[in-house]
DNA sequence: AATATATACGACTTTTTTAATCGTATTTAT
DNA sequence: ATAAATACGATTAAAAAAGTCGTATATATT
């Protein structure tokens, strides 16, 4: 439990990866997954919902690859995360909704609180911070 | 990804549960998981495993049940976890250590530190503050 | 003493989530 | 034209979590 995923993961590595070349130079799938032994599809998949969400930029073709595109220090660990995995939260019914429990369900509000202690959490720390 | 566990929301419930009626008296495993809901069986051996981390104390017998054991207050959001789920952390690699990257992983070392801060973080709840 | 109801616990099965792969299309430098 | 890159939906595989089963033991009640 509390673990991220390896979507997260990969994309820490990348975008790591990345910062540490040069601003305009780009980086290919294939030269990240080899580099990290990581799964190039997989990979791929993770850079391009990160060209989606604007964090890094496309190029196509030969020669092509992903370079770094938004300011990491303006984004927190908290976006970060619900941009690649969804809304972020220690149970479902925060979202969801369809527990049976409903009214019954005593741990509703205490949880709510620790969860709002994660999400400033998460909230406070920059991307940047932690691929620099 | 970062969800809790069943195990530990159950264990939240029933503590949560016990807290709320009187030192001494008892709740069974039948009782709990009727009020909310919850397959009894994994609710007992949750009840279980709490009562062999001497949280909570064990009565056998028709009219057996839990009751509270130790000083919640005692006892950390982060303790409690690790006692039901094993250690605390957001990757894998921090305790099994046969991952193939070794020295190629460049976010283990950031990772930590966000791993740290959110240790921290579940250090300084504890217990009573969830359940009562 | 018999019975009913509780905890104790290992083994197993099912379900859900996560991870990885496959196949095909598109872009573009050479 | 071709080769190497991104784009992306569909599918499969693997792992983790959730739940069930069966049996043993304890003990209050009758």
């Amino acid at each position: 439990m509390l673990k991220i995923t390896r979507k997260v993961e990969y994309a820490l590595i990348a975008l790591r990866h990345m910062q540490s070349k040069n601003v305009k130079d780009l980086a290919s799938a294939k030269e990240i997954a080899d580099q990290y032994s990581i799964p190039k599809q997989l990979l791929a998949k993770t850079l391009q919902q990160m060209s989606k969400d604007n964090i890094i930029e496309a190029v196509q073709g030969p020669t092509g690859g992903y370079r770094i595109l938004a300011n990491l220090e303006k984004i927190s660990l908290k976006d970060f995360f619900e941009k690649l995995e969804g809304p972020l939260g220690l149970m479902d019914c925060f979202f969801e909704s369809d527990c049976i429990q409903i009214n019954a369900c005593n741990i509703r509000v205490p949880i709510q609180r620790i969860n709002d202690n994660m999400r400033n959490m998460f909230s406070e720390m920059t991307l940047m911070e932690v691929t620099r």
